[in-house]
This record gives C-alpha cells, structure tokens and sequence, in this order.
DNA sequence: ACTATATGTCCAC
DNA sequence: TGGACCTATAGTC
C-alpha cells in the first residue's frame, strides 16, 4: 500500500543491505521462477521512479569485468505488496528503533519473538514472491502487481511514460505544471494519473488538494501556473518527509489538537529530539484523508468525500472552494501552510 | 469462517 | 465504468 516515498525508502534500504554482495534468490511461491537466473549474482544498487522499483542485478565475474549485463527486476507492489526484511542486528533497519527486522508497506512483524532466533532459518511464507538473502540478512516480497525481470531498453519504456517524480533529483516540474494547464481534466484526478506525477497516491492527492486550498474538481487547465509550482514544491517537502520517516504526515503542528499534543509530550521516551515519526500518530496525520463526516481541522465544516478517478477523494468543502476561476487566479485564504515543519509538535510553525 | 477494507493499475466493454 | 488481480488484517458472526 504505498505511495512513492515508501518506494524511495525501499530502494535506499536495499543498496544498504545488499548493495555490492552476491545474494541468493529464490521464489518459494514459484511464480517468479526467473529467480533462478539471478542466484548468486550480485546486486549493484536499487532504483525508485515514482512507484517502481528497480533492483539490479550482474553476474559478479561480469561486474569484476567491468562491463557488466544488467539485469533489472521491476517491482511494484500496487496495492497489497510488501516486503520484508530479517536478518542481523543492524541489518536494513537503518529506519528502525532497535529491532533487526522491520516491514516496509506496513506494521513491523515479530521475526524472532515466536521461537524463530536465527533470520537463516526463516521458513518463507507460501506467499513469498521473491525472496533475496544476502550474508547479513534476507528479504521477503509477497504481493505485488508486477515482479518481472527487463532490460535496459525495457526498464526506460517504464521510465518513459512516468511524469515526474518529486522525489527525484532530475525531475523537472515543468513537465507537471505544462501537463496540468493543458488539461480539462479535474485537479483530482490528474494528480492520479502517474504520466502527469510519478509517486503519488490516494493519501498525498487528498492532502495536497487540501494544503492547496483546492477544489477536487477544478479543471486542471484553470490552474495558473504560480499555484501548480507552489503544489509541486509542497509535493516534494511533503515526500520527502515521507522517505525520511516511513509515514505521511501533513499537518502543521498547529492544526494537530491541543489533547493530542499533551499526550505525545507525555509519552517521553524521546531519546533523540525531534526526529521521532511516531511523534504524530496517525489520527493526527491527515487533514482529510480518511476523516468524512469529521470536522475539518480549520473550520469545522464536515470532511466530504466521494469517487474521483476509480478512488476516493477526501476534501474539506468550504476551505477547498477554488473553482471555475481563470489562470492568474489567487488563494482566498490567507496563509496556506507551504511549508512543513514536521515532528516539532506544540512549536510555532512558519 | 466469513466479510470488508487498503497508500494501485490494467483491461474489456 | 466495472471488474480482475495480488495479499494481510481487522472486524463480525
């Protein structure tokens, strides 16, 4: 269930726990049997384009060569992939508070506390698409919509029809902000489509559109430009909070309840300042998402939400009203929070 | 045991 | 636009 960050997250996490080694892979659900190829080859790095991942691989008497044959395995997990990560203490858990393991998609699951103390002996789930063990850990995928081996001519295809992805240092928003204007189609679902943006989703669009101001509906070509570059500079503050942390978070400090800012306070196992992602739990996370019928954290009006291209979009009707203006149009509200200021609960924000 | 749900995408009609 | 697909989990009976 992730978005792009968790898929930048993935490939930073794969270069640092297998980077450089030769693994072992393997597909104990079978429906990978292309593993087979790739056992014992090295894996040279991972790669994040909006919510593709690419993992490479070479034989290592090639890599020693210096030329070597990549071999690109394009993963994505759409909406139930995952993948999960065992092995010594310290491996993959660069994110993690302690524990040798961790679950990239979702919730941290208990490797060694039922009787299991050795990652080696790990007995795959049925379900394991691709499994890749390396010297000091493993990594298990179930899930995903695709898992399939490319070429290089085959993994630019992907590359090609993806827009721009925030979370990368080549993108170029002006791709974005030209795609939109040049549209009829509403805000909404163009923020969907991944030609226009590679990376985001469900969560990011519904907040984005918030942050914004903006009305769901509003057709992208009524959109002045200011507005679009403002939204993708917010984009990438916002994922890259999320390829930081593992979490979405979108609201401003201020914005969160003052009950949920004692409680966090209160919990005080803060070791290391700020940084903490659980700091702001879920429920505090979102403007919008998730939260129909609630009142919206601003000014109260009930939270809407309805379909927009085949998903459900979630917005605040009385602060989200942009509509049916022309290009050149400007916010009514005063100060749109364009920027974030994560995990400083109870500070003022900017 | 069953059902509903989920941060996704594609294809057929 | 509706359904298919990939899987885990939480909730209900």
């Amino acid at each position: 269930m992730p978005e792009g960050h968790t898929v930048h997250r993935l490939a930073a996490a794969f270069e640092q726990a297998f980077g450089g080694q030769r693994v072992r892979t393997s597909s104990p659900q079978g429906r990978f049997s292309e593993a087979a190829q790739l056992d014992g080859m090295v894996l040279l790095g991972a790669e994040a384009v909006g919510k593709h991942l690419f993992l490479l691989f070479a034989p290592s008497d090639d890599v020693d060569r210096g030329s070597p044959v990549v071999r690109h395995v394009h993963i994505h997990l759409g909406l139930y992939g995952s993948w999960t990560f065992a092995g010594e203490p310290g491996f993959a858990d660069a994110h993690a508070i302690g524990a040798p393991r961790l679950r990239i998609g979702e919730q941290e699951e208990q490797l060694d506390g039922g009787g299991v103390s050795d990652w080696r002996r790990l007995v795959p789930r049925p379900t394991v698409r691709l499994r890749i063990a390396g010297p000091q850990g493993l990594a298990d995928l179930t899930g995903p919509t695709a898992c399939e081996i490319m070429d290089a001519q085959e993994r630019q295809a992907v590359l090609d029809r993806l827009g721009p992805d925030p979370l990368r240092a080549d993108a170029n928003p002006a791709r974005f902000v030209d795609a939109v204007r040049r549209s009829r189609t509403t805000i909404g679902a163009l923020l969907m489509n991944q030609k226009i943006v590679a990376g985001i989703g469900n969560i990011y669009r519904a907040e984005l559109l918030f942050r914004a101001r903006l009305d769901p509906f509003v057709p992208g070509n009524e959109l002045s430009a200011g507005t679009l570059e403002e939204m993708w500079e917010d984009l990438v503050a916002l994922m890259t909070y999320g390829a930081r942390t593992g979490r979405i978070v979108t609201t401003q400090p201020e914005h969160r309840d003052i009950e949920a800012r004692i409680v966090e306070r209160s919990r005080g196992t803060r070791q290391n300042g700020d940084e903490d992602p659980d700091v702001v739990s879920r429920e505090r996370s979102f403007y919008v998402y998730h939260r129909q019928t609630l009142p919206c954290r601003l000014c109260g009006t009930a939270v809407r939400s309805t379909d927009l291209a085949a998903r459900t979009v979630f917005w605040c009707p009385r602060c989200q009203t942009a509509r049916r203006r022309r290009a050149g149009w400007t916010r009514e509200h005063p100060a749109a929070p364009w920027a974030l200021t994560p995990g400083s609960s109870g500070e003022a924000a900017a």
